[in-house]
DNA sequence: CGTCCAGGTCTAC
DNA sequence: GGTAGACCTGGACGC
């Protein structure tokens, strides 16, 4: 393991960051290659950068500062750089969320937030977000782990160490529709995916474009809406959690009992969107950390 | 053993 | 525009 750099622990506009928060702050960030130890305070996982394959350790290892290691040997300046920028994009670090944090100040129930959390961690790729997010659908999470495990185990290149990428359009386009049925028994969804994977391989969709801040928030939720497998809950999802648009609630099967036992009682998906509508650009965010306020208790 | 349903979506009315 | 049914899979239930 080669140490690559250290960042400081703050946000675009030097707002704190608590690092258990990021680590956990939602459930993707949990499906392979990632894997995140919450209490150890270390986010790992496995990149490939241009052409080259590394897995990269990100420690908090003294509070505020985050080591980035690397395994294999000491890669050359070019890498190193490219594997660094690739580690702030996952953290989100770059992302200036004081105006959030304003708005939460004034709010009892989210005032906890302005000591660091509200980032979160996305893939390197909009692409593996996507895909984690089709997975993510009309199914148990441990379903969605076992996709996303084989996904990673059968498709991925390996990096020094043996662990592996996430696979790219190109080889998951590859694959066959028997490997998405028989291993990592998809189901449905297995067309959705390789239909998915040759359009971005084939150059007709382009979803890292939609990480441009020019796109309209409505044309970016269009375009996400017109894929294979994406409606309202898994455009929000992708919105939310890997293009850092937080307009849009999240709403499915885990948010909305969620949402109803913190008030007591069930709210209309309309109530709830008027009862965030006060974060405006940022409700899809309030109404998430809302949620997972518990998230840190039950990793100790 | 059958039925239900999990961090929904699609198609057909 | 809104709603019913079908849909892969496999754990969790009730009988």
């Amino acid at each position: 393991m080669a140490l690559l750099g250290t960042f400081d622990l703050a946000g675009g506009a030097g707002e704190p960051v608590d690092y258990r928060r990021v680590l956990a702050s939602h459930g993707v960030a949990r499906l392979a290659p990632l894997r995140v130890d919450v209490a150890g305070r270390v986010l790992e996982t496995t990149i490939g950068a241009g052409g080259t394959v590394r897995t990269i350790v990100m420690r908090e290892a003294s509070p505020g500062r985050v080591d980035v290691e690397v395994t294999g040997r000491a890669p050359g300046d070019r890498a190193r750089r490219g594997l660094l920028e690739t580690a702030r994009h996952i953290l989100r670090l770059d992302e200036d969320l004081s105006d959030f944090y304003a708005l939460c100040a004034s709010d009892e129930t989210l005032s906890w937030v302005t000591t660091g959390a509200g980032r979160l961690i996305r893939s390197p790729s909009v692409f593996e977000d996507v895909v984690k997010t089709i997975c993510t659908t009309n199914c148990a999470w441990s379903a969605t782990v076992r996709m996303a495990d084989a996904l990673v185990r059968e498709l991925g290149d390996a990096a020094p160490g043996g662990r592996r990428a996430f696979p790219g359009p190109e080889a998951m386009a590859a694959a066959g529709t028997e490997f998405y049925r028989e291993v990592a028994r998809a189901g449905y969804r297995g067309p959705y995916l390789l239909t998915l994977a040759r359009d971005v391989a084939d150059g007709r969709v382009d979803l890292e474009a939609l990480a441009d801040p020019e796109l309209p928030d409505a044309e970016v939720e269009k375009r996400l809406l017109a894929l294979p497998g994406i409606g309202p809950y898994a455009a929000a999802h992708i919105m939310l959690i890997s293009l850092g648009r937080y307009g849009r609630l999240v709403l499915d099967s885990w948010t909305r009992p969620t949402y109803a036992a913190l008030c007591g009682r069930p709210t209309a998906d309309r109530a709830i969107e008027h009862q965030f509508r006060r974060y405006g650009r940022y409700a899809g965010l309030a109404f998430w950390l809302r949620l997972t306020e518990n998230w840190l208790d039950r990793e100790t």
